[in-house]
DNA sequence: TGGCTATTTGGCCACAATGCCAAACAGATC
DNA sequence: GATCTGTTTGGCATTGTGGCCAAATAGCCA
């Protein structure tokens, strides 16, 4: 049943989880606008290049976004630009979340 | 820049986070059918019962099952039945990557 | 070559995640 | 209450992640 299934789920599994840090996901957003440099990606999050550059590696090695070097500057892009839309489904888990915090604190 | 972002990103990272591993893309994929009671996907994973149940409880707090106690077992289902759609877009970084793959192995 | 900028890699530490076993807990039934 | 089934929780060992610093690497330009 899950045997059958696991090479495949875990291949999927491998994806969500590359997306799964906010940095990443704020990379992600970034690239949906155009290219950016690790330098400019940097900047945006504030965090120290090395780290920045480790997530742009994690992002690569599942497949996401892919690098392009020019001069002594590195461009990463999204190779699958649909992974944005994504997001309307996650955000229908936290507004359901949000509704139910809600209903919580409305006495009933 | 990223810093007002953050929030969001970080619940929205929960969500992935809580999803991106492939015994609980099976649970979640098993759930698309229907209900489905703690014993019945223990069996169909093949691991301890309370690694089922440590998953569910990851699923559970990031709000994407609810569960249902009936008896002395208890039933989990989706909160929010888009959660598959996503696997359009991961399917497609994945066929992605296949056709690189293909292309590297290509003689040109 | 030397120095400058941009990026990656290795090392290290703190912390989180995974999985099992054992124990606790809950509900049903006798 | 005793017992059986189903589920959750605690503990523990192992492994993975995230972040920084420091060092290595790569490309440019003088």
């Amino acid at each position: 049943m899950y045997q059958k299934r696991k090479t495949i789920l875990e291949a999927r599994a491998k994806v969500l989880k590359a997306m799964a840090h906010p940095s990443r996901l704020f990379i992600l957003e970034e690239l949906e606008q155009g290219e950016r440099c690790v330098c400019d990606l940097t900047k945006m999050i504030g965090a120290d290049v090395s780290t920045v550059s480790k997530h742009l590696s994690v992002l690569k090695q599942a497949g996401i976004v892919i690098d392009d070097k020019r001069g002594n500057q590195v461009f990463y892009q999204l190779r699958v630009p649909c992974i944005l839309n994504f997001f309307d489904c996650v955000e229908s888990v936290l507004s359901e979340q949000a509704k139910a915090q809600v209903a919580c604190l409305t006495p009933s």
